[in-house]
DNA sequence: TTTATATTTCGCAAAATTACGAAATAATTT
DNA sequence: AAATTATTTCGTAATTTTGCGAAATATAAA
């Protein structure tokens, strides 16, 4: 029926990151770390967050699980920070599309 | 339990967006659409697709609903095009993210 | 070693997304 | 009016997402 089966790297990896930042929780979280390229600990965030804190870890994992952020363990809490690596990919592959 | 109950408009917007861009099929095109700020039909697209009309259709329906894309009837054809006001307004909204 | 703190994992339910084929719609041609 | 063409809507099913509370984990403090 179809000619086409598949997708181009380019379009299944901005799929990848357009779904990680679908929900309004994990912008806000990314919008925070990359602003002032800072980290931020899980009982912060659930404070400023309509949700509760096992919600909250979903979406972490989420963020952790496409690598846009990383988990440091700084007992008794954990330290979340931008993956700046990651970061970059997204915003090369999001301004690739938006600058035409 | 927590403090704040809603969120920014600037994050509902890019979520709204965000959640438009999270499947291969509306990146794809979105991509062709503004490549050259050109319309497409719906009979080409499942040409180049993977999927069956139906399918396509219900993307195009959600692209519409988001309002980044318009359709103009064209009998027998309906012919797909970029609404450039919404394209605009979810471009600033992901430069803003994306420039820090 | 018990207690307290911070966070995650598990189990579950409700809702949303994705995909399909069949039937419906709408305009055109025969 | 019947047949054709392009596309959408409907009904359905499978999968994924979102959210919660309860229980589990891991570390530090008493």
């Amino acid at each position: 029926m179809n000619n086409r089966t598949n997708y181009s790297e380019d379009v299944l990896l901005m799929a990848k990151y357009a779904k990680a930042l679908a929900h309004p929780v994990r912008i806000y979280i990314l919008k925070k770390l990359s602003k002032m390229n800072s980290c931020c600990y899980s009982g912060d965030l659930v404070d400023e967050l309509p949700i509760k804190r096992s919600t909250l870890s979903q979406h972490l994992k989420e963020l952790k699980y496409v690598g846009l952020i990383q988990g440091e363990i700084e007992p008794p809490f954990i330290k979340y920070c931008l993956n700046t690596y990651e970061w970059e990919k997204l915003k090369n592959i999001f301004s690739e599309l938006l600058n035409d």
